[in-house]
Order: C-alpha cells, then sequence, then structure tokens
DNA sequence: TTGCGGGTGATACACTGTAACACCCGCCGG
DNA sequence: CCGGCGGGTGTTACAGTGTATCACCCGCAA
C-alpha cells in the first residue's frame, strides 16, 4: 500500500537512503537550516539501515570510517533532523529511524517493528487517528503527541516462516 | 497529594493503593504465585502514587523506610508484576505505573499522560484497537503487543488554567 | 539430612542520555 | 582589518536506566 518496505526489511538498501537524503537537504535549503557534514552522516547512517539503530550505533559506524564522532554529537544531529521530522525516536527500542514519509504534519504515524527481521515499516492510519481523536475528547483530554508503536511479525517473515 | 480526576477514569482502582493490592494478592493466591514482600512493597509504592515512577524513584523511597532495596530488585519486581499485568510500564518515559483494570487481555491500552499535573489515565478504546486491527490485517502485519501513549493536557488541568 | 529451586542481596557493568566548557568558523558591525 | 557574536562541533564528565553474575537464604520434597 504504500512505498515502504514491509516486502523486504533490509532488501539491498531497502528504502533508498539517498532518496531520503536528497529530501532533507532540499528541506534545509527551503528552511535556510544548515545541513552540515555530520547531519548528513547521521541521517544517511540511518537511512541505509531499515531497522532501527541506537545513538552509540552510529556513532560506531561513523568512526569506523576514519574520524572519531562521539555518541554526544549523535545525539546532537538526531534532535536537529528529529525536530524537522527527518528521522523519528522509537520509544520501545530506544533507537532511531529515517522518515520517509513527506509529512507535514508530525508525529501521526504508526510504527509496524518486526519481531523477525527487526525491520521497521512506518505508515499512517487515518481511521486509528479518528477513533483516538473522538475518545480524547470525549474524555476532556487535550492531545499534544502520541507514540503508537506495534510489535509482531511483519508479512514478508510470516510468508517465509510458512514456506 | 494531587487529585487527579480526569472524569473518565475508574477513579476506583487507580488512585486507591490498598485496593490495587488487595486484588493482586487475590490474583497471586488464585494463580499460585508468590506475592513476597518486596513485590508488595513495590507495587504499593506505586500505586500510591498516581503518576509514573522510575524503578530508581521506587528503590529510594523504599530505602527511605529503613531497609535498603537495590534498584536491581526493583526492577525483579517490576517485571514479575509486568508479568501478570499488574503494572504497566510507559515506554516514553522509562517509568511505570500500577494497573487500574481487571484486563483478562494484555496491553489493549491506551495511556493518556498529563504534561501539567503529570497523571497517567489508562482507559481502553475499543474503535482505536478495531482501526487498528483492520489497518494491520490490511498491511499482513501481526501483532503481539502494542504501545499507545498520547501525552497532552488532562480534563482537570484545562479546567484549572481556564479558571 | 541433602538437594533443589525460587527469591533476594550485592557488585559490577553496559547502555542511554545530558551538562558544561572550549574551540572553530562564518558573519556582521565597527 | 579587527573584534565580537552565534551556531555547530569536540571533549570530558556525569546522571539515569537496565542487565549479568554470583552468593545466600529459605521452604520443600526426596
Amino acid at each position: 500500500m504504500h512505498d515502504h518496505a514491509t516486502g523486504s526489511s533490509e532488501a539491498g538498501g531497502g528504502c533508498d537512503g539517498a532518496n531520503v537524503v536528497a529530501r532533507a537537504e532540499r528541506l534545509c535549503r527551503d528552511r535556510d537550516l544548515q545541513f552540515t557534514r555530520l547531519r548528513r552522516d547521521v541521517l544517511e547512517t540511518i537511512a541505509g539501515q531499515m531497522r532501527p539503530l541506537g545513538a552509540y550505533d552510529i556513532a560506531e559506524r561513523l568512526s569506523a570510517q576514519g574520524r572519531r564522532v562521539a555518541a554526544v554529537s549523535v545525539y546532537r544531529a538526531l534532535d536537529f533532523l528529529g525536530e524537522h521530522g527527518l528521522v523519528h525516536r522509537i520509544a520501545s527500542r530506544n533507537a532511531f529511524v529515517s522518515c520517509g514519509h513527506e509529512h507535514g504534519d508530525a508525529a501521526k504515524l504508526v510504527f509496524l517493528i518486526c519481531r523477525t527481521c527487526g525491520g521497521i515499516d512506518e505508515t499512517t492510519a487515518p481511521s486509528v487517528e479518528n477513533a483516538l481523536d473522538r475518545t480524547l475528547a470525549q474524555s476532556g483530554f487535550r492531545p499534544s503527541s502520541r507514540i503508537l508503536e506495534v510489535e509482531g511479525e511483519c508479512g514478508a517473515c510470516l510468508a517465509e516462516k510458512a514456506a
């Protein structure tokens, strides 16, 4: 239904990292933000994997390429990227994924985390949002942000098991 | 002590610590589980607050009452309590709340976390669950667990602001 | 009695995240 | 040209969160 690799979680670059980076570049130019080397490297690292990466994983990978990158720098880059919707934090894993959506509006997303392959699929679900909005309105609660993360098995892994 | 009343919540179960403990006692007797002193103390500590407590907070509070309780012991107690649905982990806060529900079925819950008073309201939302189930089925994903946490302002705090 | 198993105490450690300070560098106003 | 200012980065230190491991205790059954 959507573009993400539900079908082939880590299939050869899966969700194309270069694409994500190009989009980020454009966005930063438009908003007059600095898309620095560190920020680009961090985003590229995350986008290259279709599974969530911890901040220290990212630091390690970047450090392996020569220059040493401290975790704290990664956190700063992640803060920046997160503020502008380029990456998302997966609370249940303390990890981060790059965002494949052109979302104007922030996190009305559902994250599907596969137990078997570790892949993450990010999708929107308007019917869920509507139901949730009604429920919240009913209980007099005014939401400002939400997280919805589902753990289970993705279609690809289920199919593989069946075979 | 803050009285937390979002009106819609099952005010009977959540706030009253003794009630929660009594229910836990019954449950453990029924299932032939050991409701030890440590486990009781941890549950009581959490149930006494209607806001999420970190494991180290709990350890500190218990230690303040004389005997020293290490965080690691608290974690073990929390694992036990969590396995049997007596407490829930709030992923977005790395913290725990006692469960006010008689849920046979595990976590089909929505947590409403108030930014202002820090209180937590725990509720069910069948319409949300249905919408989510449909969405997941459509994308071929088989869920095994989920977390849904909303942050915002509860009815009580909104009313207070208006006044 | 011995042995076994679950719960607990204790230490150590790994992982996650933040604070504080210094430096660099581009830019802007003298 | 100079100096200051501000954002990004490097670095160290530290706080918070969670797990591994071993030892001990205690109830219970063989």
